[in-house]
DNA sequence: TATGAATGAGACTTCATTCAT
DNA sequence: GATGAATGAAGTCTCATTCAT
């Protein structure tokens, strides 16, 4: 029915609105410090309609958490390990996460940040959501290098630790190119940093 | 005069309850969880005592990450860079600096998670605090590689992009250690990640 | 639509409850003794109520000396002065003018009392609303003697001096009217108090 | 004995000290804003002391309007009613008494304008001083005017609505002396108010 | 007398959430 | 589905006052 169908429409897009707006504004005030309110009135609509589509704070911002991890997840799957065979396609694949990284930081470095400073705080209700996201990228990791060590490329390393290490230095090349000030040195330091450690762990 | 003396006790002890009793709070709820009724009712004063100590909750929080950085700057200017001189003293250096975490992680875990969890939050009025911390540490690695280099211990690296990796590597591997249920294990991994880093740097 | 049309019903009612609330305890109690909790009470709404209508205290008060503004300054615009040409033109002024006020105190003594008690405060907010309404009055006033003057029925005299003479005259008798346990007798003496001084300044 | 004879001394001046200080602060923030801890701040004394001197605020100041109201009374006393025999007189008379009064804005004015403005509020505990004090004042004008009656020098006027608008003519005029910005014009004012209302009177 | 730490009542204000329309 | 007025709990903070020393 067309009713019915309209109506559908219409709540999906007031849902998406709420959604952006909510984005919009936890991105300026950060998670705490923005109010049910303050996501009404950016959205264009009233207390009252904000309980008809989520529970409350947490709810719309796990939403927002979920949609996120959907994106940069797929992205990462994009990379093809399989593809490496020399110490050129190492250096390559390395090139190629950097590149991918710097890219989803200047189109969604605003949610990247606040994902990673709401997400941290003790007491967060969103740790699940953090292990997930966290336990993926190190799993891609690990694949990473034991594909390396099978390969012969890579030196005689523990790799456990080495996939930890280069999970922190990730972690923080993106952070500060999230946070500081200058981002642009920061984010002229992520291939660099990506690189080096590519470098380090070659034979 | 005994009485000015016994005023001065008292204040001196109430002061380091409300600041014990916070720390503990902050710990278990987090900064924005937690409210100053908690932290009184933690410390066995009221509320009126607690604004005789400090402006608000942001106060004694600064006061709480103010003592921490002094506590673990003076414990970090114990390690005696100078002293390297061979390949062995290198990775016994890289073992003492994992040994001092650890034992820092023993004693003043809570600080080390508080501060790690809180200074990260979008909004946080601790930007500055958590900048000075981090930049200082930055420091003491620069110094530490760019002293391996001179020795010709080290291989030919980009210096900048390595110290941020390590500082990340070390930042994820305490942040493991402070957070993550299976504590053990990941504390097992700090001597590890610290070792591997060390080595890999090595020529 | 009908919901919109019963919520705008709804806020103009409940915004007259507060500020009508509101004038009765300043009244009973003045402005520093009455708390929001005495306005919400007496307004038969909650706390949170009050803060959908005003800032703080000082914004209900700042509102309530407004309508009063408007309302008296209607009524001593309704004084034609132009239409007095003899001895007894003036005198009846005089007695018109009395008249005036007390209907006024008759009808709106309440507001008139806070607004004569509350202004004078020091460190006052509302000096600015107390000037504006001293010195329109004593416009009216000095318009009035002047028109005395040229038409060769008044003494020769200061006018200013004069005029502020008149207005704290005027501002006393009020005052009494108001505020005195014995109001009776201080209303009697208003028509008495304006008509000697129109005598007085009668050559 | 001097021992009790220096804690009489003692007493004596820390209760002045608390007396200079609570006018000092009263004046500057008005009494609603001025607390406990700003008068003994100012007074360089501790909370406690306070108590051994006032029961509370209202009592401080109770004994700092007694002392005024004994200062100004006293002034009004030398006044010389019964040396008035002719219309010169008169008008010195009246001269005097502004010379009196500006002199004493001059010296006292910051009391004047405390005493004004706190007294005259809506639930002020002090409405008996305040009324004390008017009643002193509107007995002086009557016996000043019922003597230029007596002497045949004053026209056939309404004593009591008379002096009761002098009394307000007088007040404002002061109250604009004391509050108002432009204190310079207002000071010159009052000359001109005394001497024309004087001048009204005679025959 | 003087101190000043401690109290605790109470004021102000915000905000998530509900509900009648 | 949408509205938005109303709620009320909960938090922040101030201050007059007490009391052991």
């Amino acid at each position: 029915m067309a009713r019915t169908r309209a109506a559908e429409i219409a709540r999906e897009v007031t849902g998406r609105e709420l959604l952006g707006a909510a984005l919009e504004v936890f991105v300026e005030k950060g998670y705490h410090a923005t109010t049910i309110s303050d996501i009404v009135r950016a959205a264009g609509v009233t207390q009252g309609t904000f309980y008809l589509y989520f529970k409350n704070k947490a709810d719309i911002f796990s939403a927002l958490l979920e949609e996120y991890r959907t994106l940069i997840i797929s992205g990462l799957f994009d990379v093809d390990v399989a593809s490496v065979k020399t110490r050129d396609d190492w250096l390559r694949l390395s090139d190629r996460i950097a590149g991918f990284l710097l890219d989803h930081i200047k189109t969604h470095g605003e949610f990247m940040r606040l994902f990673i400073a709401e997400t941290t705080t003790i007491g967060s209700c969103f740790v699940d959501e953090a292990n997930a996201f966290s336990s993926g990228i190190m799993r891609e990791i690990c694949r990473l290098i034991e594909h390396g060590i099978c390969l012969n490329l890579l030196r005689d390393i523990d790799v456990e630790a080495v996939a930890l290490s280069a999970f922190g230095a990730l972690k923080e090349v993106v952070r500060q190119s999230c946070f500081d000030e200058g981002t642009a040195s920061a984010e002229a330091l992520i291939p660099r940093v990506i690189r080096s450690q590519a470098e380090l762990l070659l034979k």
